[in-house]
RNA sequence: CGGGGUGUAGCGCAGUCUGGUAGCGCACCUGAAUGGGGUUCAGGGGGCCGACGGUUCAAAUCCGUCCACCCCGACCA
């Protein structure tokens, strides 16, 4: 390709809605274009390194058995009523009307458009295991996209599902998608780290993301260096300490003047947080909800919400509160009624807690449960922290910032049973398949190499999915036949099956040397009256710091040569 | 959806407070010089000033409505 006919120009100065690096970087260099909120054009350099990363993709589920297929992105509204996910998507889904009114929608993801696939040619356990696949575009009106390709409402997603006899099957495939997944982002050239998670509105129960360890991740992950567990937030759990435990005493009511927060209480009755009860009210699909937990912990959402099994979580407002007929700052259970009441299991741990007296400027002392109040539900819903202990082997753990690259799950047999995707077993019996999903955002892919494979001058592909091999670099091309050097050595490489782009312009070395690091393609060539006096082409890695003249007759072999050792 | 902000040339911005008919840098075109890390000089093209409505002799500028986009929070590949 000649750069100086290229689609995508590289831009000096940084677009002013760029915040991540990769979305600075794909930008600059002509990756990518925004059309609309969350929605990016490939250029022919993105485009390039999309189907590049898509091809190790497919590589890697094919090994494994995968079969690819297409679904449609068009689906009947009432597929996704029938599988009971219209809900949990709530407005993540785009829908739309055809010009008979019925009700479509974008999809979003495809596990009720593929369990309908499959239920109408599988019937026995002999058709089993399936692992069909697709590369597809998605849909998703997320609330906010944000970080050029991290987060956007219509990307293109890798989606395995598999189908399998029985959960030991089931487990035989999780474990063979976990170590294509590695090998993906391996042959990407990133490292990604496994974590426990929270299966979301996709549902099912085991769950695993691959992270993209990086600053500017939206997810935090809480993880032991010691015994190696690893745990997205929304699902890590720590070793709860225990407060002091004494004899249980009477309860006594205490004048607490103004002191509504938990420091400002603990620190006015002389005992520490975890001494106290702190209570958190949230509107789940509608009902009010009484959370209880110890003062020192936070409340952890999404284990709360799963708890609750509700679609929509939030916090109440002031007003909701009030109208509960709750004191705000000095709440407790005690004496609560009508309201449902959700314990974390911390209030176990310890005795004697300052607890909220219900009426203005007063808490209780040596409250306990459960002789002092009832809870209706009870789990753990506290929030881990980086500090905490872990709960396997108690060492403190730490806490790390990633990208989600990859997410898969244990979905079981709830969509089959929906959609009656059942096989005869070998003893003639009905069985529903069991499910598993398994999600790889292509895009997202290629951002997170860019967060983690770039300096301060641009991005540094590896050589797996670079768009191009070589950017070739003729400076002076009108002097000494550096033009008519490089074109037939342009055409030689590409007869190797290297690709090159080829910067033909008549710009300043200095303009070409920052557009080819911009870019960032693994190997540069350089052409010029100087390289030639000596007979010579001047190589350099992206990735390197020194460059190396290469006699101009051995330079293709030395070429192939280094591209395949890098492979 | 709540809070904050921005819409002026392909990109980055000034001009808006104080109304008088649009400007700078980059990019682009022409020419010349230079010659290994965004070089220099000269000339040039390009604007429904987000949209609609209002005030005014006159609106990028004041008022209203709407739209788009960005950032901070709740969702996810």
């Amino acid at each position: 390709m000649y750069f100086s006919k290229l689609l995508g120009k590289t831009l000096r100065e940084v677009p002013a809605e760029a915040d991540s690096i990769s979305h600075q970087l794909l930008v600059r260099a002509g990756f990518i274009q925004q059309l609309a909120t969350g929605v990016y054009s490939y250029l022919p350099l993105g485009w390039r390194t999309l189907t590049r990363i898509a091809r190790i993709v497919r590589e890697e589920m094919d090994r494994v058995g995968g079969q690819e297929l297409q679904l449609p992105a068009l689906q009947p509204l009432e597929l996704w009523q029938q599988s009971g996910r219209f809900d949990a998507f709530g407005k993540i889904l785009f829908t739309l009307k055809d010009r008979k009114e019925h009700d479509l929608v974008l999809g979003p993801t495809h596990e009720e458009v593929i369990t309908d696939t499959v239920r109408r040619s599988v019937q026995s356990y002999r058709d089993l295991p399936v692992l069909p696949y697709q590369i597809q575009v998605k849909f998703r009106d997320e609330p906010r996209p944000r970080g050029g390709l991290l987060r956007v409402r219509e990307f293109i997603m890798k989606d395995l599902y598999s189908f399998d006899a029985d959960e030991a099957g089931l487990d035989v495939s999780y474990d063979k998608m976990v170590n294509a997944y590695q090998n993906i982002y391996r042959r990407c050239g990133i490292e990604a780290m496994m974590v426990e998670a929270d299966s979301g509105a996709i549902g099912g129960k085991t769950s695993h993301e691959f992270m993209i360890i990086a600053e500017t991740g939206e997810d935090e992950i809480i993880c032991c260096e010691k015994c190696g567990s690893a745990s997205n937030i929304e699902k890590a759990k720590s070793a709860k300490t225990k407060a002091k435990t004494d004899p249980q005493k009477s309860v006594e009511e205490i004048a607490t003047p103004g002191m509504k927060s938990i420091e400002e209480v603990a620190a006015f009755v002389g005992v520490p947080p975890g001494q106290t009860i702190k209570a958190v009210f949230y509107i789940a699909d509608g009902e009010f909800i009484f959370v209880v937990i110890r003062g020192d912990l936070p409340v952890n959402e999404v284990k709360l919400k799963n708890l609750l099994k509700a679609a929509d979580l939030r916090l109440a407002t002031e007003a909701e509160v009030s109208a509960a007929g709750i004191v705000a700052g000095f709440a407790s259970p005690v004496g609560v009624k009508s309201i449902k009441v959700v314990a974390d299991d911390s209030i176990m741990l310890g005795t004697n807690f300052i607890a909220g007296a219900n009426k203005p400027h007063t808490h209780l002392k040596n409250v306990n449960y459960p002789r002092d109040f009832k809870v209706d539900l009870m789990a753990d819903i506290a929030l881990a922290r980086a500090g905490d202990a872990c709960v396997k082997c108690g060492a403190s753990l730490k806490s790390l910032r990633g990208i989600e690259a990859g997410h898969i799950f244990k979905l079981g047999i709830f969509l089959s049973e929906k959609f009656g995707a059942y096989f005869l077993d070998r003893d003639g019996a009905s069985r529903p398949m069991v499910m598993g999903c398994y999600g790889i955002g292509i895009g997202r892919l290629l951002a997170a190499v860019v967060e983690q494979q770039h300096d301060d001058k641009g991005i540094i592909w590896p050589v797996s999915i670079a768009p191009y091999h070589v950017h070739l670099c003729t400076l002076y091309p009108d002097k000494n036949k550096v033009a008519e050097t490089a074109e037939p050595f342009y055409q030689e490489l590409w007869d190797r099956n290297i690709e090159v782009l080829y910067d033909d312009r008549d710009a300043a070395p200095g303009v070409k040397f920052n557009d080819a690091d911009l870019i960032g393609l693994p190997l540069r060539l350089t052409i010029s009256p100087r390289t030639l006096e000596k007979q010579g082409v001047e190589l350099k890695w992206r990735s390197e710091k020194q460059s190396r003249l290469v006699p101009l007759n051995g330079v293709v072999e030395e070429v192939v040569k280094a591209l395949q050792s890098r492979r």
